[in-house]
DNA sequence: AAAATTGTGAGACGTGCGTATCATAAAGGC
DNA sequence: GCCTTTATGATACGCACGTCTCACAATTTT
């Protein structure tokens, strides 16, 4: 078990059944989740029609395995990146990529979610395996290049702080509060969570002119 | 067994061994929770010192111990209200009152939000056990009381918009992001919720009067 | 082609959760 | 006081998860 090869495994183009089998059964739990249930690393194994025991060699737990998952849906995400000298537009603009991508990956995101709740827990009790930690920060730094344009603007203390009120209002979270609390659409969700966002980035803008 | 009186068991004041386990129970669940784990049925029979098969009797399973943990630490938020004319008072009132509670059983309110993400994964695999399901909907109510006083000035589809809205700033989810995420303080974290929730109804106010 | 390496499958094992059974102890009714 | 009802504890069972071992098959190396 060569680390430094598992590592690069996703990332270079490997043959080898090692490579294969790893993508066989990456691809079948993205499908599995996709269609909404959270596979145990035993089910995986049976839809991929592969034994239990190979399965756990590439994912030792359900977390490995969500966290491969996300890490693939996540993809077209951390990628964003937008040249507006708009904040307003910057943050529409990462709302209308990302949000569609976390519902079509809905089960995805709630089972890391769920994931990490799981292991703020076990981390409380003081029962931390040394499972791999998940991050879950990605909308820190997306955010952070929102308010990027209101530099000079908008004071770094309001900005942080504008950013921090903008990563509530995206997310699986958004979702989760929007959608089944609420029983709202995809798109009515969406179109919340938009309209939250904007109030918020006017809010901070007047609220800067106010004060210069 | 008798159902109608389990049911009733919380609210009265009964006597008997039958009352006096579940409460111990329940009193030591809830001890444990604030503590920071999530405890098992069987911890929590341990910690209790009655037997597992005693614990069981009393709750089937741990989402019914949650449940009934989050029913106690629910209560002073519940009883919520306000009478003020304002809007903005109200919301941050509601936010003053609720958000430490939340804080103090943090515990709780996201082994609740992990089991209700439980309950959703199984639905959506059909495998949905006839456990009693989570409501977590109680924002609902609260913040359509918040947004009463706008009633005549903002339209219905705006104010059930807001109220939406607001729904993203207003709950562990908040916690969860700005805490875990971003590393904040309880008292930051509440402080960004706070400007949030007033940065969303100024915002509904505004657009309101510019309509009218 | 033969040997060494590597991946795979079958099965056993330990653990924790939830269930069921049965005997004992405690409470309430007569 | 005795008897019925009810609560409790001990024990065993099935199940799923994660780990481990070992034999076999596939691949690569020589």
């Amino acid at each position: 078990m060569d680390v430094s090869r598992q590592q690069n495994e996703t990332a270079r183009i490997e043959r080898g059944p090692r490579a294969r089998t790893r993508k066989l059964m990456l691809e079948t739990a993205t499908r599995l989740m996709q269609s909404g249930i959270t596979p145990s690393v035993s089910e995986v194994a049976e839809a991929a029609e592969v034994s239990r025991a190979t399965a756990y060699r590439y994912f030792p737990s359900q977390a490995a395995l969500v966290h491969a998952v996300v890490d693939e849906a996540l993809g077209p995400i951390l990628g964003w990146s937008s040249d507006s000298p708009d904040a307003c537009i910057r943050v529409a603009d990462l709302l209308a990529t990302a949000m569609p991508r976390i519902d079509e990956f809905e089960a995805t995101f709630k089972a890391a979610l769920k994931l990490s709740l799981e292991q703020w827990a076990q981390r409380q009790a003081g029962t931390l395996g040394n499972e791999p930690l998940f991050k879950r920060g990605h909308r820190v730094d997306l955010l952070k290049c929102v308010t990027a344009p209101l530099q000079g603007t908008v004071p770094p203390e309001s900005r942080e702080r504008l950013a921090q009120a903008l990563s509530l209002v995206f997310g699986v979270e958004v979702l989760i509060v929007l959608k089944d609390i609420w029983g709202l659409t995809s798109e009515s969700a969406q179109s919340v969570a938009e309209w939250a966002a904007k109030a918020l980035v006017d809010s901070a803008l007047r609220q800067a002119e106010g004060e210069a």
